[in-house]
DNA sequence: CTGCGAAGTTGCGTTATTTGCAACTGCCGT
DNA sequence: ACGGCAGTTGCAAATAACGCAACTTCGCAG
């Protein structure tokens, strides 16, 4: 393994949470002031990091550019996204796109609520697995074995009273997920939203993403949620038929 | 300036035009795979990298998660982002927000039109200089001898018949554009594509970023997409106000 | 205008890190 | 069961990275 290359993952998280001088770098990562320099140098070869006229090292554009274009190579993202948008301007809610790969559920897309309150999540972020609706539309689509295997692996961090606090609750959800085609979280992750989760399936059959939307309960209570579920399904259905799927 | 991190970036790149095989990198970047899976297992740590079941690696979520947080931190595209989509909305056609930064314009946001026409720009990706709305905006706000400096560093490369090819053409076009407040891209980087674009400013008064509005000529022709320069200068002041700008 | 201090840059010797090889393992298709 | 392909591991050689210390540059204060 590289230290190197972990020095320079490091440094990227590092201005990730804002711009940095040269030093504050150096005291971060713990090494030699020079050693960052040349890191940086090659970075900034690369365009993953900019530095601007005042010395600040900020990250740059080729690591936006290299985002977007693997998120765009995505086909499902690149399928979902008109029904998503139609979806987010029809309710006006946060809608979301989740994708299952190597045991961990991570955002690959998001539409901001027209509401001025702001969600914490972001394309990229990973989804608890015990207590989001897209995880569990995710999840119920593994096999029996793999459901259990992943179900057992699970910290299960209670966030809110009704958070599941184990693989045996847990399990019996997902069951429950498989039979009726959807998933909710109430308040399972924040107290104060409530989401609906939906799975979009390719030509084989197999859930490939999972379309949720979720809402701050002062916006609509949790009863009002589940009245969207007929449009969040519409929308899960007509991305799977753009997808390939043939039911 | 560090080799290991430049190859890593290459091994990033390459990624970025698709799924590769450990041998197939190491065959890109001409070194021996050993050293090419230890630069992969480094990245594959912070999540930039992600081996799927059959042993193909693809850009991870850690990228996404960086590319986005960073994103979000500027001010100025969370400040723009409901009235670029307001925008979007009410004309259904492409829009942009762009920035200068270190001698170059980089598209920071981007919301799709509603036509299945899809454009070859990306977040992230470099704006030419000499051929974009977007561009003769945020350079027109420049002080004169940093303009004449940039407009010599340009190579005018002519995509179209209108492709403004020397720098005096470029310092004039400028010249207008500063006067009159908006700028235009009339067939000039793509021949069926017209674009318009108006400035953003801060408290300062100074040019922070660009909105622009593009359209392919099939969808409308070049004197439709003027009157929605109404519109585009609305937008672009709103954004102004709610950046702070007083006028 | 001059001097001071903070911050970034460069040259260089040392050495830890990385590198490529070769041999090993595990898997898939025949 | 076998052969080949793809990924992994141990090891010795040497390259590339490291930290130091001295140098430069810039901004600010006296």
């Amino acid at each position: 393994m590289s230290q190197t290359v972990t020095r320079a993952l490091r440094l990227l998280a590092e201005l990730g949470e804002g711009e940095r001088s040269l030093d504050q770098l150096a005291e971060a990562l713990g090494v030699h002031k020079t050693t960052v320099l040349r890191l940086l140098q090659s970075l900034e070869e690369g365009r993953f990091v900019h530095r601007d006229a005042n010395y600040r090292y900020h990250l740059g554009a080729g690591l936006f550019a290299l985002s977007s274009l693997a998120l765009e190579q995505r086909g499902i993202r690149r399928t979902a996204a008109p029904h998503l948008a139609e979806l987010n301007a029809a309710t006006g809610q946060t809608v979301h796109l989740a994708a299952y790969e190597g045991g961990e559920v991570v955002y690959i897309d998001k539409y901001d609520s027209r509401q001025p309150v702001r969600m914490y999540s972001r394309i990229g972020l990973r989804a608890s697995l015990h207590c989001t609706a897209v995880a569990k539309v995710l999840l119920a689509d593994l096999p029996p074995a793999g459901r259990r295997k992943v179900a057992a692996g699970i910290e299960y961090t209670p966030h809110t009273a009704n958070t599941i606090t184990g693989p045996k609750e847990l399990l019996a959800e997902l069951e429950q997920v498989a039979a009726q085609g959807w998933a909710q979280d109430h308040a399972e992750h924040e107290a104060f939203i409530n989401c609906v989760a939906a799975p979009v399936r390719d030509a084989s059959g197999r859930v490939v993403a999972a379309v949720s939307i979720s809402v701050p309960d002062v916006v609509l209570p949790y009863e009002q949620v589940l009245e969207l579920l007929p449009q969040l399904l519409a929308t899960a259905r007509a991305v799977s038929a753009d997808a390939g799927a043939t039911a």
